[in-house]
DNA sequence: ATATTAGGTGCAATAGTTCGCACCTATGCA
DNA sequence: TGCATAGGTGCGAACTATTGCACCTAATAT
């Protein structure tokens, strides 16, 4: 247990203006944690950056992620169950969209801290 | 500075999407995705909570982690191997830091994010 | 009514992760 | 010299995730 996290040093190289006062808890962490599962898988990933654009059907998803239907369907689902995702359905198309317009800007921060890393990272910032 | 093009309507089959210029190739989503694999995973991204306020030993982050020093080393192994931090040894001391400062963006959005969900949407499903 | 298209689910095999144990090296101290 | 502390590694057991297969429902078209 040890509840008593209020270690935080931070007394080392420079003097840090701002710290966080808050330390995540456990639920909280365990949260983060499920979300980020779901963005930390290559065909997930991809489906969620085509939905940061607009809401999709899953043909389309399918169809850009260029994976086998099943395997898009399951990745849906669990998109689906965690939350992330929203769905309604038109005809009989199912049609797929961000839940939360705050994800957009984590996807893209991956997204754009990823292609820095792989474009030869300078040491950033 | 939140220009979000979210909402897009593309309620057709398919429009020509001119709203984000780069399609992520495979690589750039596998990067990405091994990168957020090393945040999915509470201990971790507790360990990289603690660095984004800045370097600390791994007997102070063990401590904050609150799990065994075994479990803490290996994870603080792969954070090393996937080049997210970096280490300097001191003493008997190893001293962890974030390798890159945008990351600490990306892990602050998260936590963030998580906690706007938790405390602030209580839509289940 | 029947076929077709869009999408979903259950399940088994495989692949990857996490954890704890035992054991190792290097630094500092008496 | 010997011993405690700080940190690391290799390995096996338990767990979780991903995939592909077979099969299912709902909506449209013929």
């Amino acid at each position: 247990m040890s509840s008593q996290p209020e270690n935080v040093p931070s007394a080392a190289t420079e003097s840090p203006s701002l710290v966080h006062a808050v330390e995540p808890g456990p639920e909280l962490l365990d949260a983060a944690a499920a979300t980020l599962r779901m963005l930390a898988e290559p065909t997930r990933l991809h489906l969620l950056w085509q939905l940061s654009d607009g809401p999709k059907t899953v043909s389309e998803l399918t169809a850009a992620a260029g994976v086998p239907r099943t395997v898009a369907s399951q990745h849906l689902a669990k998109l689906r169950h965690s939350g992330l995702v929203d769905t309604r359905k038109e005809g009989r198309n199912v049609i797929y969209s961000l839940r939360d317009g705050h994800l957009v800007r984590l996807i893209r921060e991956t997204i754009n801290h990823a292609d820095h890393q792989l474009t030869g990272e300078p040491t950033h910032d």
